[in-house]
DNA sequence: CGAATGCGTAACACGGTGGTTACGCTTTCC
DNA sequence: GGAAAGCGTAACCACCGTGTTACGCATTCG
């Protein structure tokens, strides 16, 4: 969800559905890209959850699904409030450094892959 | 700036930089992928802005910067607001954009689908 | 019914991104 | 001072994402 408003042709398509919705086509005319080209950015904006789509006919209505952003912000929050590293004992850190290192060279890499996967 | 948490290793790195400072041999050996690799998203985080460094001796400590997810959280809450497309005049609001014919093309295709639907 | 419209998909080209190894520059340790 | 440690960069390569054109399918219009 967080690579599909990587992209600058799908941010400016958000905006233009922030406050209505649009046929396809509309959308696509709006940019210098092919219409194919739009409709492929629709189609990950469609699997990411942040649009969603209405047949009307032969045409297809985009729209915001606004409680999608919501979990984004959320995720978002968490480092918008972490708390200063200044404020934590990092000099601890720093002194269990170098034992911890040595232990993660042994087997960390199987597990850190395991858990990932 | 969005495009740095595009990536899942950026993200993660995100995570463990959430409430500590660390340096970047550290944040290297909690992957699987080369410290060169890692090196690189380190980068593309410091030059998204979303994280800062400062130089220890020979080690470079990151850590967040949580003014810039302020940024990306206050463009996404404009979204999250949306106001719902059924509240707007949207007829209205696209006038000009699109020609006479095709707009009333477009109203009456979604007049007759919707009366059924 | 046949033509036009609206929109998605397929196939392909290509540039960017992310992986690797090799290497160089500081800083620290003995 | 020389070796080791910490980390970034360069060069290279594979792949994915985004652009294009050609095409297909449904719906609407005359």
């Amino acid at each position: 969800m967080a690579a599909a408003i990587a992209d600058p042709v799908r941010r400016e398509i958000l905006v233009m559905l922030r406050d209505q919705r649009l046929p396809a086509g509309e959308i696509a005319d709006r940019f210098v890209i092919s219409r194919p080209a739009v409709s492929r950015h629709l189609r990950v904006l469609r699997e990411s959850g942040l649009v969603r789509d209405t047949l009307v006919g032969r045409q297809r209505f985009y729209e915001l699904d606004a409680s999608r952003f919501a979990d984004l912000i959320e995720w978002l929050d968490q480092f918008a409030r972490a708390t200063s590293w200044e404020r934590r004992l990092d000099a601890l850190e720093t002194e269990v450094y170098r034992t911890r290192r040595e232990r993660r060279r042994r087997d960390t890499a199987e597990q850190r892959q395991e858990k990932t996967a």
